[in-house]
DNA sequence: CAGTCATGACAACCAAGGTGTCATGTCGGG
DNA sequence: CCCGACATGACACCTTGGTTGTCATGACTG
């Protein structure tokens, strides 16, 4: 309660970020296992699913644009796209700002697809206990939003 | 700020957590590659960094406990010691609870080399700026927490 | 118009991490 | 006290998320 509102000091801030950090492998992990879970019954890979919710959230992108969003080598994201495209789930359409990178869309099928897996997920998250706090949440996101920030110089590709 | 610091309804709760799973996925590979990076010139494999992490920690634990405490398999964890093991970064030590599972510990060879690595990723996270605040980052663990909490019941093994 | 940069496409390749299995030990209950 | 259930160690195999490298082509900028 002292110093409670006011930013942390460097070296405190590196030991509290490291307990943040120690829980995102764990989570990681096991979010990932349950959304495999959720998705054997249909067809769609982990990588499938990821392009297309990026896709339902943010509309259409190019596959560069979805590398960069998730830090993830835009030459995995373009096999991601292939295969998506190969099950008829994704469409590319033509890119005014840019001729040669099209931009890529979910099909009906796609989206339809994708909204059935949230769907499910969401009602997973819904069970979250804790009485969480709106306030709560913002601040998480602020936290790994200022984390993703620092480690943003990584990036090179 | 109508109700910020009440619990949300879980709709709302749903909605906002998907926010925060959209964060962790690209944070989590950030984070790996920064570590690795920060490795490479060691000798410390990512896995082994996790194990001789856990026990730095934690203190001595047996290979279950570890694969439990990181959502990891307890096969894989074992594959870690057992390189640890070779390397001469861990040893296994009698385990007064159960005679056939063995605690592990690190050896002064591996405590020296986990502190090292830790320092320098310490280093590194107090770089994060936004002037992150105790009760943002408490938050944040709060948060966390409950997600993994709610992804409990996933494990089975 | 030239040089640089971004994109698509394709090919190896790596390693994190899982699954399956078996033998051996441990432990709790009848 | 023994028996069955469960936990552990050990080992083999495999899936797949994800990278790196390369090359050609098209786009943008000075």
């Amino acid at each position: 309660m002292t110093d409670h509102e006011t930013p942390l000091p460097p070296d405190e801030l590196g030991r509290r970020l490291t307990e943040v950090y120690d829980l995102v492998g764990p989570l990681y992990r096991r979010a990932q296992r349950s959304v495999e879970r959720g998705l054997t019954d249909g067809e769609l890979s982990l990588g499938v699913r990821a392009v297309l919710t990026l896709l339902h959230r943010n509309g259409p992108m190019t596959v560069p644009q979805m590398g960069r969003a998730q830090a993830i080598s835009r030459q995995f994201v373009q096999r991601m796209v292939n295969e998506a495209a190969e099950q008829g789930l994704v469409e590319s359409i033509s890119n005014p700002a840019h001729r040669r990178s099209s931009l890529i869309r979910p099909t009906e099928k796609g989206a339809a697809a994708i909204g059935e897996v949230l769907r499910r997920e969401h009602a997973l998250l819904r069970e979250t206990g804790g009485g969480l706090t709106d306030a709560e949440v913002t601040a998480c996101l602020r936290v790994l939003g200022e984390l993703l920030k620092a480690l943003d110089h990584v990036d090179d590709d």
